[in-house]
DNA sequence: CGCACTGTTGATCGATCGATAATCAACAAT
DNA sequence: ATTGTTGATTATCGATCGATCAACAGTGCG
């Protein structure tokens, strides 16, 4: 359910160190205490704990995370009721609120070449899922033991993998899908496309090793490849009508 | 306070539950306490803090860790000094035990043809590390930042990336990696492999998704890619000799 | 049986972490 | 300036976690 989807994401690099909102000497006297719109402060809050819990885990403390804001710990508790519900809006904000509705229209988008589509809207994607945030994040909530990226992922394969199938039977003058439900190898075909983009966050984004080339170059690599192997898959053609 | 963790954590998962050293019954009187030989209470140990730790991370405490041997807390810190060192065997009996120097023999064994031998290889190293302990340990291993991943990923680059590209080479008749250095294009391609057998673990341990396909599928129908694809990018032959 | 050796436990320390309550202080209205 | 509203901080609680140590108990030897 997108909860509200105003915060541009935009987030800052690297996890700004704390802005200092006490001067720069030692131990400095006063504080100099800045009151933000409560709007502000809540988006600033949510924007960090993005940046904070990719780099730390959800196991990251409250205390670091204000520190980082420029902030006391307790101020968190102000804007959110519970660590718990601060890590719900960071998936709010990254996992729905990053969804683009226009994909699902791109991929059925029948003046446009297929090939050219299915480049357009992966080149699209990983654009979204390539950030250290986004894989990183999915990472860790896999690795809870919640649901969570199961339910996203059954959502993929119902808004976008099935989509790519059936436009792939379309291609090929294969039947609908409403006529001859998907098959697993299909779907596995399509799982090895978004496979291999996810790869290539997970190596930069947790191993940190450099990527060998280009996300367009891989991209455009698997669409061919895609296109190249999906027929020899799918189930036999029907005479045209 | 509740000091005392009289009451059994459980701690719900799979994780098999403690071996009840105290008798079934509800708060049984004395203890019945086990004595092992300490090479069997360390292997005993280490055995389940890999279980452990691949389904809790990290994390995991290790009190937890010690009410599923039936053992109390302490006890782990006299074979252990710390936890960190309990980790690091972790690390070692996963990640170092488990490798197979037979794999580089077998990869480089030209009395067997090329793609059973690489067959065999990625199918006997699936096995390895398609489990729960291997996938789950690794990603826990690189989210936080040390430099294991890099360092194990490097090794695998080198002895086994590295032959399998030395192997195409002579098979499709081109010059050595001793007199053409390797392509950064030439390791992507046998990266793609890599990655998509351990994709198949990622999707069945960390999102808990049934895998659609066999591994022996997956691995056939990729060496099959490889050996396809490989012939359009390898650099120009050179007249054999 | 009595004794020593050592595997094992109960008790607890010090640090950490999420969360709460009381208090302070910045900004706007008057 | 004075005052009220509320954003922000200080102080602290209760629970948790890694680690330590003295005391207990199982085992083998004489």
């Amino acid at each position: 359910m997108v909860r509200s989807l105003t915060s541009k994401p935009s987030l800052a690099g690297p996890l700004t160190a704390a802005p200092s909102p006490r001067g720069a000497a030692a131990d400095t006297p006063p504080a100099a205490r800045r009151r933000l719109s409560p709007a502000d402060r809540e988006k600033s809050i949510a924007a960090a704990a993005i940046a904070f819990f990719a780099e730390r885990g959800f196991e990251g403390q409250t205390r670091e995370l204000a520190a980082i804001l420029g902030i006391t710990q307790p101020l968190l508790y102000r804007y959110f009721p519970s660590k718990e519900a601060l890590i719900e809006r960071v998936y709010q904000d990254v996992f729905v609120g990053r969804w683009d509705p226009f994909w699902e229209e791109l991929i059925g988008d029948r003046r446009i070449p297929i090939a050219d589509r299915l480049t357009r809207f992966y080149v699209s994607y990983a654009k979204v899922i390539l950030t250290p945030e986004w894989i990183r994040l999915f990472m860790f909530a896999g690795l809870k033991n919640l649901d969570f990226n199961a339910r996203y992922l059954k959502f993929l394969r119902d808004r976008i993998f099935e989509a790519v199938v059936e436009e792939l039977r379309d291609h090929f003058g294969r039947p609908s899908l409403k006529r001859v439900p998907v098959l697993d190898i299909e779907i596995e075909m399509v799982w090895s496309v978004h496979a291999s983009i996810f790869y290539l966050g997970v190596r930069e984004f947790i191993y940190r090793l450099p990527p060998g080339c280009s996300v367009q170059d891989i991209v455009a690599a698997k669409i061919q490849m895609l296109l190249g192997g999906v027929a020899a898959v799918l189930p036999a053609a029907e005479p045209a009508p």
